[in-house]
DNA sequence: GTGAAAGCGCTAACAA
DNA sequence: TTGTTAGCGCTTTCAC
């Protein structure tokens, strides 16, 4: 019985050539003689042969491969965002397999693990890295900006700083929350959930800058990131709280539809008695009775530039971050 | 200015030791002496030297990589099960992090591309592959599975089937749907949703055998799985349809969650008229208003049944198929 | 256009 | 306990 094709000396010997053909052939080279390539090409499909990708990649000191790492900082464990960043993820999936790279996925739990960014990097399996949230280690992921090069963080954006970013403008995410809420009457607005992490701070500060500006008030109501979590946290904002608002900003739809619901069972109007308004535009916002209004991120628009410039940078460019504007999403409760 | 310190000869070097030494040291290899150790544990620190992975992966023909492959098959596309499979993804990330593996994830549009399974099993990068969903590509990983043993799918698994599965007992999740629907004294139940995929087809035939032995109607109201277009054709049936039904099985959440919202723009009251049942219990059936009666699924066991499997198939055990037991999560809409 | 040969950086016999 | 050596399977000069 034949033995296996298992290595291009294998097919090499078939074909009656030397290994520096068919490797040449089977890349696409253009200095081999057509008539050798087709007798090598047919003889791989034959025998089902295929590249050791391992010994060719280590061979060309390129891993073909990008690192995407989501941090799971504060109490993000099974959190709110993971819809956002799980679709993000699949985009960013799509986006690479069709630039001929492969993904590998690591989720970190700072914490646990301060070197987590390093031991990523430098494990010296990934040609590029993704960094997919800031979480809290905005400051560590600065720390090693400087000396690594093809890195793409998706995130929000500080004056000054030195990793590349993309992410929505957080803050004018906020601004059109607020703009809209006050359009709509509100006179004293609540800005739902933690802004501990940075981009909630952002949104958060878009909204109390249009709020400051228009004599409309402003306060936060603090709440975990997990739904389950907030809910009860709500449930007590609304029992012990003078509600003394009429318009309230969610940092997160979740969280948005989380309010909404405890809002229906107190029986408070929405959005007749209370505005709401949430951020992500996630698949369940329009689901909602009645549907929520929100503001959008685009997140393919956001996959492709995460991409972009990554390899870009990995080509040795310099690159700016990126800011997507978001887009408010007007449907019912404001 | 020193030169880095990028290779174990460089380091051996350093230490004044052999190349080997070193690799026996940083491997944690028993017969090194401990001063020795020490010394090269130390000089590795200071000059942050790390091992090339690349190289010593591939000399030991190992590549530390499980791949997690996604096919989008029929309209699947950015689809309703979008956030099942992406938590089951997050899951897996976590556990195969744990167990030391790196996960490489790659989404497939099998119509596009024929080959794909053999493509990436045979890539030479993944020592074990991970379906996630069986989408309508069924055959295709059956074919593969008696030559390719270091695989599992999640999915639903069939009388005689070749290829590993761990999944939910589908059928058994339709019976506990339907015994509810009828307990709770509907006569007319309508399945919603598509019975393409495998597992929504189980779905209904476990609701179908509990209704046809009641007594108790039973049909199938049909639409796609993405909820945006979904919600159009729910509409539609409520307009044409004489409504004769008093109990509706969602093939999802998302699917429940869509009804949910056409019933109540309708005035249909939801449980009184009408009774609903999703399947998944995903964060948002706890968030609908009232909240959703829904059949779990155990995300987290069953990304850990999927690992512990693969790891042993890996280890040359053959391993049976595993069927996890879905769960009634009772609340408020039937 | 093709062959021969020299490694990529590491690990694992085998010797010492 | 340590050093020496022979590759893992491929790509890429450099000759011819």
């Amino acid at each position: 019985m034949p033995k296996r094709v298992r290595t291009i000396t294998d097919l090499a010997k078939l074909a009656g050539v030397s290994p520096g053909t068919v490797s040449r052939a089977l890349a696409g080279k253009s200095l081999v003689n057509a008539k050798t390539r087709e007798k090598i090409e047919a003889l791989a499909r034959e025998h089902d042969f295929r590249l050791n990708q391992m010994a060719s990649r280590f061979r060309r000191q390129k891993t073909g491969v990008i690192g995407v790492v989501i941090p799971l900082g504060h109490d993000r464990r099974q959190q709110i965002s993971d819809t956002f960043f799980m679709t993000l993820l699949g985009y960013l999936a799509d986006e690479l397999t069709e630039r001929g790279y492969d993904l590998m996925l690591r989720r970190v739990i700072p914490d646990k693990d301060e070197d987590w960014l390093d031991r990523f990097i430098g494990s010296g399996m990934v040609e590029g890295t993704i960094v997919i949230g800031q979480s809290d280690q905005f400051d560590r992921i600065e720390d090693v900006a400087d000396g690594y090069r093809p890195m793409v963080v998706w995130g929000n954006h500080q004056e000054g700083q030195r990793h590349c970013v993309v992410g929505s403008d957080n803050r004018l995410g906020g601004k059109l929350a607020a703009e809209r809420l006050i359009a709509s009457d509100c006179q004293s607005i609540a800005f739902l959930g933690s802004t501990d992490p940075i981009e909630f701070a952002a949104r958060f500060a878009g909204a109390k800058a249009v709020a400051d500006k228009m004599g409309v008030s402003i306060s936060v109501l603090p709440t975990h990131l997990n739904p389950d979590r907030a809910a009860d946290e709500i449930a007590e904002h609304f029992a012990s709280s003078h509600s003394d608002f009429d318009g309230i900003f969610a940092a997160t739809d979740l969280l948005a539809v989380a309010c909404l619901k405890e809002m229906q069972s107190r029986k408070i109007a929405v959005p007749g008695k209370v505005k709401l308004i949430g951020f992500d535009d996630l698949p369940i916002a329009s689901q909602t009775q009645p549907p929520l209004t929100t503001v959008r991120q685009d997140i393919a628009a956001g996959a492709r530039c995460l991409v972009d410039l990554l390899l870009r940078r990995m080509n040795g460019e310099s690159t700016e971050s990126l800011v997507l504007p978001p887009k408010l999403i007007a449907r019912q409760t404001a």
